[in-house]
Order: C-alpha cells, then structure tokens, then sequence
DNA sequence: GTCTATATCCGGATAGAC
DNA sequence: GTCTATCCGGATATAGAC
C-alpha cells in the first residue's frame, strides 16, 4: 500500500519486496556477473543469492536464461545510445574518446569487469543466437561511433593518425577490449599502458603517462 | 601386440586404441573446445564424442578436468617457448612480428578461435586457481617477448613507435587478442583491419593493405 | 586403457500454494 | 511476485569389470 504513489504511472509494476525493481536488480546482478564470471559460468543461483531471493523468482521475471542473456545485452545498448546523445554535447572529438575510455576505466576499477563485447565475442559459439544477434548489433554501433569520432578528430585536428579511420577504429575498440583481459592476468596498470599508447599515438603526447 | 615397436622408448606408453596417443588427442579436442567456447563451456562428454571414447576414458588420463585445464595451459606455454627457439634464428625482428601475427591468421581462420590469452582473461574469475596462475605466467612470457622484439626492431630500424617499447607491446598485445573477438562478431575482415592498422603504424606502410 | 554402471551434484525450469 | 517443492538433464567424478 501507498508504495504505489512512488511510481504507479511506471510501464513495469513494483513488486512487494520494498517497492524496489526487481527486474532491474536482476539485471544488475545478472551484468556484474557476466562480466566478471561470462555468460555460461553464472547461474540463476548466484543473483538468487545476491539479491536475497528464491531461484523462481527469477525465473518469473525471466522465464529462461537466454530472455536473461538477451535483455542484459538491449540494456548495454540502450545505455549505449543514451551515453552518445550525452556525450555527443561535447564538441570536441577527442574529449569524447577520451569519454569513452573513462567508461573502460570504470570496468577496470570496478573489480576488473570485462567490457561486454569481449565477453560475448569470447563466449560466442556457447551462447544462445538470440544473444548472439543482439551482440553483433551491440559491436556495430559500438565501431560505427568509434569511426564517426575518429574522423571527426582528424577534421578538428584534435587527432592524428595515419591510415583509414575505419582500420584506427577497430585496432582502437580491439585494444581497449584486449586490454582489460590482460590486467586480469597482469594487473591494472597493463590497461594503463594501453590508455597511455593509444593517448600518445592518437595526439603526440600521453595524458596517462604519469608512470 | 607389436605396437610397443612404434614408440616403445617414448615416456608415454601408447594404449589400445590403434597405437595413438590418447592423452594428446584428448589436449587437442580440448584445446579447439577452449578456444571455441571457452574452459566453462565445454564438459567431458564433448571431447569424448569426437575421440570415439567414452566418458571415463578422458578422467583416467586427466582425473579432474581442472588437472586437463592446467595441462593445456601449460602446453601452450611449452609450445611457445619452441616457438620462441625456432623464430629467434630470424634476424630481422619485423619479420619475427610478422611470424607472430601469422600465429593469430590460424587461429582465426580455423574456425575464428580465440586466442588463448583472451579466453583465460575473460573466464579469469571463474577459473580454478591452479589455471590462473599458469595464464598469468604464459601472459607474461608472451609480454617479455614481445618488448624484446619490439626493441630489437627499433634498434635494427625495421620498425617505428613513439613511446615506451613495453607499453607499444602491450598495446600491440590487446589489440591482435581483442581483434580476434571482434571478428567474431564482426566478421573476420575486422581482424584483418587491425593487423593492416597496426602494420602501417609500426612500418609506416601495411602490408595488408590490399582491401 | 577403456569399458559399463553408478553416484553425486548443480543448473535450468515448472507447478501450484500463498 | 515470491515462495516451496520437485523434475529433468547434464556434468564431474568414481568403482570395478574386462
């Protein structure tokens, strides 16, 4: 009762665990595990956990892992898009690359994630081709920006590099995803480097080269 | 009977089945399936179907599949280090990149795997210990290595960089393992865009630049 | 070294009460 | 919307015959 007022004009209805979103909370829990563990070695039984719950709860809200997998990837692109007209305020080509990199940083900081798009690449003949399509749109608009910002640099004369934007795009976003795998295995400030290299080839100097 | 003539010196005694050796054809199929879809994703019954064994047959050789994962690890290890032997005749330290990169074209042309650094990074936190720390040496190997060669290359003046050779190596690094991933994705010409992208900036012209 | 058979456990999933 | 209870299949692993 009265939990109503909070939010009774939402599409999805609050549940009775404290007026919070179950479904987003499973999603949260679902993304952080994804990206630490990969798609095939969560379970339903850790977000269970997690969130203080029963297994069928989930199921409920999810009805099999794979409306699960793919929901959590619509969400990344979502938030993708979301993050473009945000940052797309910005002028300058090369303040947003370096946007883009904080978000890089972010996942490394928070535990050592992994970028989506490493997971699901890596993962890819074991996932379901439902998830498997959503992924392939993820990347595309992940690297359609990526060329668009590059060659918008270039004309600012915020960037510099030799050969095709399309080429820097992807050896770019390949780097950064590359990258975060190897700080699992070699520590944090192996991605530092790759920041720092990437910084100095695409302007002449390092921001990150404080090291 | 008779086989014993074949490899009766050999430390790995060879079994009934026709004289092969089953421990090896067993890392094989395990090590297409790590690569394919990753250590959490394949079972026992997956490389005892495409041996033509059963099931019990895989645990008498690797009695846990942790024993199996921490095998493959090391093999791959092993088998760098001959690498290593054998491309180290090779002057020229760009040739010896070159012979590097020509490791990933197979891996991705055999049915796009990955590469097996990017697979330990990813699955990294849902892998047992005994396989984390042995990535975590065959990273670094990988890594020495590649400074080295990067630093002969510019001391021999076959290749280019701006920057510290160690991070250009991680960079370099990232970028072919991420590079496979994203052709997964993407399409296996990606990955040929990165080694066209990283080619160029290392020599200042690509040598696949044919697209 | 490989087999059959089996034990055990875990993860995904459903039914029906509340 | 969440619970308890249960089913099912798959995966790791072991015992003992051949």
């Amino acid at each position: 009762m009265l939990k109503s007022v909070v939010g009774s004009l939402s599409t999805r209805r609050r549940g009775v665990r404290g007026g919070r979103d179950t479904s987003e909370e499973i999603l949260n829990a679902a993304e952080e595990l994804l990206q630490r563990r990969g798609y095939n070695a969560f379970s339903y039984h850790h977000i269970a956990v997690q969130l203080g719950v029963r297994n069928a709860a989930i199921h409920y809200h999810f009805p099999a892992k794979e409306d699960l997998g793919v929901a959590l990837v619509k969400r990344y692109q979502q938030r993708f898009q979301q993050w473009i007209r945000t940052t797309d305020l910005v002028e300058d080509a090369w303040e947003r690359l370096q946007a883009y990199f904080k978000t890089y940083i972010d996942f490394l900081q928070a535990d050592c994630k992994c970028c989506p798009g490493g997971v699901l690449g890596t993962e890819f003949h074991a996932l379901p081709e439902a998830m498997r399509e959503e992924a392939r749109g993820l990347m595309r608009e992940n690297y359609e920006w990526m060329i668009r910002t590059l060659e918008l640099g270039r004309a600012q004369g915020s960037m510099k590099f030799s050969g095709k934007s399309d080429d820097k795009a992807v050896e770019i976003g390949a780097a950064l995803q590359g990258g975060l795998q190897i700080a699992r295995l070699a520590g944090p400030e192996r991605f530092h480097q790759v920041l720092a290299q990437l910084s100095l080839e695409l302007t002449g100097q390092s921001s990150y080269g404080a090291a």
